[in-house]
DNA sequence: TTTCTGAATACTGAATACAGAGTACAATCA
DNA sequence: TGATTGTACTCTGTATTCAGTATTCAGAAA
């Protein structure tokens, strides 16, 4: 018979709820978070709210405010500078493992999520645009199988679907990263290992440069 | 006059004392842990403690074990493996960025450390060998001033003293690293990051292998 | 003796309760 | 009117309590 799991807990149901306003910006940067107010629209208790707050403070999504609580990290450039450092060389592991680690079978999940990437930008909604790019992100962590850089990531990618939603929003033309992404894909299938690597992590350090350069230039304008 | 700060918040506290009991290989791996009794331990409620072991399960360093509560994860090869593949691009991440952040005033303070990580080896006691390797590294993420990769970085290094603990108390001769460590700090001074971070990465990779041999041969004993 | 059943036990997750720290606002004084 | 102090309120951190679930152990049946 089919062993079945313990009901996912509260604690974790309320760190989801955050993150995800958090990532599709409902909650902006630097609001406050009240504990009582999360509790209660979500109908639960304070107590599972607090133990995910805890760990949203461990994984630096949310901040000490002295005095008055929490609140959203602000995404400051710097911050996501180093974000995005961090998630190169990361990521470069990533597809170097992949590539070891590559079979037939995930040839066919990989071309679905390219062709799904494709689609979504002919459609242009951000929203399409950001979960297509996770996903077929996701698909290598998965592949390279090891659950350490899984973690690591899990924190990131908040962070970085915040900087994309923000981003897209506002750009003219959203780049186009599918082409880049077959590439690597085709790396990846091929064994090469190295290259894989290398070109994963300009990749990233790619869209970190057009990321930071657009957020630059928005934080220029609401100055103004 | 100076900020006073808050003082540290039981949670923090007891999430410490955790880590290091585990890192000292006070607390085993398999070990049961029960939060009335840690509770008691150190004087404190269950509310704190519990949410210290939502962040340790989250870190990896506690696994669920059904109907039984938390237990200390336990260290298998994979799970090392993986954890020094992540350690040796961060680690190389972080000497790049110490390559480039440093300065004159960080050339004495490193010196000191390989000073006392020399001293360390004569005296051959593995607490202080372990700290001085410690140091010598935290030094380093201090100069690569970038919080995430420290961030990263903490979860890791519990788990890296607990290799290190288990492996230097039985190893004939525990390999010395002080004179790489010269040539790694050598590379930054100069400047040379791409080199540093080359080094950085087989160092680690290096110290991976060695460990991972070791502790192969240990589990092989005890199995027999 | 072994296997099964059921009750006692051991823990956990969640709710509620309490106390202290900090903030904001209003009243008071210059 | 502006600054300062006092007070009420807000919110957090910690403790305590409650209820549900898994495990273990003892006794009954085969």
């Amino acid at each position: 018979m089919k062993i079945l799991e313990s009901q996912p807990k509260l604690v974790e149901q309320v760190h989801k709820a955050i993150l995800s306003e958090i990532a599709e910006g409902k909650l902006k940067a630097g609001s406050r978070i009240i504990q009582e107010q999360i509790a209660q629209e979500l109908g639960v208790s304070r107590q599972p709210v607090q133990q995910s707050l805890v760990l949203l403070k461990n994984q630096g999504v949310l901040i000490d405010a002295p005095g008055r609580g929490l609140q959203v990290a602000p995404l400051n450039l710097e911050l996501i500078r180093q974000m995005y450092e961090v998630r190169a060389v990361l990521e470069g592991l990533v597809f170097r493992k992949a590539a070891e680690n590559f079979s037939e079978t995930a040839k066919k999940r990989a071309e679905k999520l390219l062709a799904a990437g494709r689609q979504a930008v002919t459609k242009a909604s951000v929203r399409d645009l950001i979960s297509a790019d996770m996903a077929f992100h996701s698909f290598f962590y998965e592949l390279a199988d090891n659950p350490i850089i899984t973690q690591s990531m899990e924190t990131q990618w908040v962070n970085t679907q915040r900087v994309m939603g923000s981003v897209l929003l506002s750009a003219d033309k959203p780049r186009d990263i599918w082409d880049e992404h077959e590439v690597m894909l085709g790396l990846v299938a091929a064994g090469e290992a190295a290259k894989a690597e290398r070109l994963a992590r300009t990749h990233i350090e790619e869209a970190a440069s057009f990321m930071i350069e657009r957020l630059s230039e928005q934080i220029a304008e609401n100055a103004s």
